[in-house]
DNA sequence: GAAAAACTTACAGCGATTGTAAGTTTTTTT
DNA sequence: AAAAAAACTTACAATCGCTGTAAGTTTTTC
């Protein structure tokens, strides 16, 4: 069954969407506090999350990006704000639907169905710039185009998105290939990272990675900027 | 470029949309006749369907659940009809957006953006009755996991997924896997649908391949019912 | 119950991926 | 400019998974 996450402080309507979805064939949870929400979100691991926009403290927004920038997990927005700006602000950040209050139950459910359907097959696709990467298979795609790396490079790529833009130790690959970082095998490493080098370049990728003498590697963008 | 192919028969509006397609940097199509549009509108491979729904003769419905039969291309339906049903309607038989003329220009822009960026790396993918099936590489995915299939069992689901609920001969399968229906190896087909067979059940699967004496293979449900 | 069709299982060959080894090149430091 | 450290390259052999083969058994149909 699929798991929606309800984020909404007014408490009548929060049992409302609770009550609808629950009807609909969802397991539904609400989020009662609205401290580190996007935190707290991500550790129920819902399909789907339903997010008003005026929230007391944070702003709407702001968790749609925080949920949007660590995982692939669809967002529908339901607000009272209709003002165009807003819309296209949400849309922007990686909202996937964004519906106004008084909103019909039936285009409600309509439009979170027709969200969920579009993602299927997306729970473990991991983003990366102008291509997205399977954790389960290691299917790269890429330019309407997709391939399988092999297992290593699969590895490898892995733990340079988790980690983002940030510096990752030749520690931290080798636990992601063996399971263990005790006697890092320096070379089998460098093969490994070559490899993946290779055919990085032969996809014509945006990223690359670069050591970083004495630390590590990391991920830019072909031109040298920084990603994001 | 991404190509948007537009149906619309009102021919100001439809130079409108071209021109702000256009500008927003996408390739623009139109459909001038229309008849056997679905048809046509395949063979012009395009990123996105950009659909009015009332067209002579022809509805818009229809050609939708044609496009979305034969292709995973996304449709948005622009539209003068507001009325719920409609909406409702198309959204059901697989439209991916539905917007209501008349319509900022920023929406529309916004909202196909939008649909544009779900639908990466979707280019290619298969759908069978609760998985969908990567055709360059076949990678499976089913219930929020993913595989990757061995080519030839791949090859052979492929075969059955585009033969939709007919009947698929062996010198069909035999010509997807060896690329001649010369010689039937009987044999090594067997090998290779049992193996096919084992996968799916093992994935527990909504589908499964079942004989036809005499005239080859055909996939159905699990409870015996034809498919879709 | 006999024949045809469909299926099962084990094994060996082959190819792709991986780790190894022995280098060379680039960068930094003195 | 020489030496040292880090990063990289290339080729080869072991390994693992996929495939076709062979020799069966089971199921269906008449």
């Amino acid at each position: 069954m699929k798991r929606i996450v309800v984020v909404e402080d007014e408490a009548f309507m929060r049992e409302e969407l609770e009550n609808l979805l629950q009807k609909a064939g969802y397991e539904v949870r609400a989020v009662d506090s609205f401290e580190h929400v996007a935190k707290n979100l991500l550790e129920m691991s819902p399909n789907l999350i339903l997010l008003d926009l005026n929230l007391p403290n944070l702003s709407g927004f702001q968790i749609c990006r925080e949920v949007k920038q660590k995982s692939p997990i669809p967002v529908v927005i339901l607000t009272s704000r209709d003002q165009m700006r807003d819309e296209l602000h949400a849309l922007e950040i990686g909202a996937d639907e964004y519906l106004t209050k008084p909103c019909r139950k039936e285009r409600l459910l309509a439009r979170i169905a027709n969200v969920l359907k579009r993602y299927e097959g997306r729970a473990n696709l991991l983003e990366g710039e102008g291509f997205l990467l399977d954790r389960q298979t290691y299917t790269l795609y890429i330019h309407d185009a997709s391939v399988v790396l092999p297992k290593n490079q699969g590895k490898l790529l892995e733990v340079f998105l988790l980690g983002g833009q940030k510096v990752v130790t030749k520690e931290d690959l080798c636990d992601a290939l063996w399971g263990t970082s005790e006697f890092i095998d320096e070379n089998a490493l460098q093969v490994n990272l070559t490899r993946l080098k290779k055919t990085m370049t032969n996809l014509q990728m945006h990223q690359k990675i670069v050591p970083v003498r004495g630390e590590g590697y990391r991920l830019m963008m072909e031109d040298g900027t920084d990603e994001a």
